[in-house]
DNA sequence: AGAAATCTTGAAAACGATTTCAAGAATGTG
DNA sequence: CACATTCTTGAAATCGTTTTCAAGATTTCT
């Protein structure tokens, strides 16, 4: 391939003036630059990143840490992120750590060789392990945002969903519907800060609906689903739910902190020919797309995925444009999205 | 950060010995090695992939083109590939087009100046824009693969479902439970090779459809949904469903070829209050997780996605690794997952 | 017109690794 | 023991850019 040596001697300049063309640089005559210009376009010319990226230490390339990336609110995220990313001339690295500290210690490792300008994590793993790795991150220069879960780490921003209200509207909700008897399935995503301890279901979503059972009604009962831990998957769901409609037949709601466990509740409902939303309303959190494929249709606490990784791409950017720029802590609201699971109690 | 120099000078050796520690080069000797080891713990030093890649030309990345990022079967193909991919010590940038042609062009010249290694690319847009964007990859020495369709081009493997035989032994499956009046909702996806005309609804699995429906069977009448283009959603599905059971009351069964238009099949059913299975069966194509969270759960021509990316990366690594390796052309055989959606005639 | 300021350009020095070459040390062979 | 072979090591070149510095050309100002 063709360098810029070759496009210097075509052009009959030096390299300098060619590379001050290819940076638009100011200084240069005219005519030398549209001398410069065909050179390029007749030599068929494209600069060696490689080669330019390690004169100015500047790769151009941010990494995506994601828990799983098959997940369709990982993949949503991590679209917004590339998308945003890429008008900003930035490429995106993806690394899935499934979870597993040592690939994440792998990529991270390889974000600090690769020189990576800057990470977007989804915090998996221990606190203790996340803060190490992203320590090593910030040492090397590396700017880094957290989303979906933040820990308060210097230089650092986060961009959340404000979960304890999701949780906390969600309720208002279900009580607004006449609904006093609840059950909770509570997945362990989401938590904000350090989680509180209900047995295994601590999470800002279940806090804020905690406080609203308190606040919003004198009579509601809540019963949670057993704990658990691992993939908040619709199986998860299907068996919680079924545990949970057999130890409380009196529920008429079920909220689900994740909206592949409300998947999973609606499918036991069916199995048990309880009528949703007649005889039980079923309310989901996330709002991914497929939430919108259940019949029938589920109501959710929906997250607006697209504007965190947005939001998230956009705070990268202003560290890495800016070392010093201000720590930003965005916090959003979520808003509930009625579709057909849930209705009135009769 | 500490660079090579750094090392060499604490280990008091020269950079030239401290880099064949570094890559495991032979006639070291174990305690001049041991010194060098002892010196990189200590300085906590990470070599500069900007630097090595730069002197090599070898990035060690690679570039996957996916059409959406946000869609099941992409982000599970994405996944797959990552994995495979990084046990190699591949990274992988994302580059989701969105059928985008400028921004397609615009990723392959990323690859271009960042020297990328290889590219998998599920071609979306044009025949003509994937064969020129894959040759000005190719003149530059990059891999390339084709996933989930294919065209043939000199040095370019690929890697494909048999859609034909999917789409034929998905109607060996419905003719099998008796059913002979069938609709097929016909999406974009999944052509291999060269398209044949039938309005707009050409494509192998079509074909296959077609073909078995004259094989199997001599009084099968197949009715097809209008054509229409764009993405293969669930929303499309139940706008086609609606027609197509307005249109032809008499159809006791529907082949989609997407399972997210099946969904949207199955959304059209229940809002008409037919039942599925009891009176029409669903049969959808993918095989994607979503799939499986419907009620009734669909049955259908499950496609190897994760298969298809392993084998995908593994394809790239041999060419990768060997510029000569001989081009490979994997068809992988789908199989049908009978759930809960299809039933035998009553 | 002459001095000062600003533009325009090229030569050469980085950046941090890998790799080639040659030389000296160690080992093997007769 | 002399010689050939193989090991081990370091000096120096190199990859393709960007950037600094200085010099010459041009413009601006008084």
């Amino acid at each position: 391939m063709a360098t810029i040596k070759d496009v210097a001697r075509v052009a009959g300049v030096s390299i300098a003036t060619v590379s001050r063309v290819l940076n638009d640089y100011p200084h240069v005559k005219p005519d030398v630059r549209a001398k410069v210009k065909t050179a390029i376009a007749e030599l068929d010319y494209a600069p060696n990143r490689l080669a330019s990226s390690f004169r100015t230490q500047q790769s151009r390339v941010v990494g995506v840490f994601l828990r799983q990336q098959r997940t369709p609110f990982s993949s949503a995220m991590a679209y917004a992120i590339e998308d945003t990313l890429f008008q900003a001339g930035y490429r995106v690295l993806i690394c899935s750590t499934n979870g597993d500290a040592d690939r994440e210690e792998t990529y991270v490792r390889s974000m600090l060789e690769l020189r990576a300008e800057g990470v977007i994590i989804r915090p998996s793993g221990s606190r203790a392990s996340t803060v190490r790795n992203v320590s090593m991150l910030r040492e090397a220069g590396i700017a880094v945002v957290f989303t979906d879960m933040w820990h308060k780490m210097p230089g650092v921003s986060g961009v959340v969903c404000d979960n304890f209200s999701g949780g906390y509207e969600g309720m208002r909700h279900l009580i607004g519907l006449g609904h006093r008897h609840i059950g909770v399935i509570a997945g362990e995503g989401a938590q904000l800060q350090k989680r509180i301890d209900i047995g295994n279901v601590g999470s800002e979503r279940v806090r804020g609906i905690l406080k609203a059972s308190q606040d919003l009604a004198d009579d509601v009962t809540l019963k949670f689903s057993e704990p658990f831990k691992g993939e908040s998957n619709h199986d998860v769901g299907r068996a919680q739910a079924h545990s949970l409609l057999h130890r409380h037949p009196d529920i008429t709601a079920v909220f689900s902190t994740t909206d592949m466990l409300a998947v999973g509740a609606m499918q036991a409902a069916h199995q048990r020919g309880i009528a949703v939303p007649g005889q039980l309303s079923i309310l989901g959190y996330d709002g991914i797309m497929e939430s919108g494929i259940t019949y029938p249709a589920l109501s959710t606490v929906r997250q607006p995925i697209h504007e965190m990784g947005q939001r998230a791409a956009q705070a990268l950017l202003a560290h890495m444009n800016d070392p010093e720029a201000p720590v930003q802590q965005v916090v959003l609201e979520n808003a509930i999205l009625v579709r057909d699971s849930t209705a009135r109690l009769m």
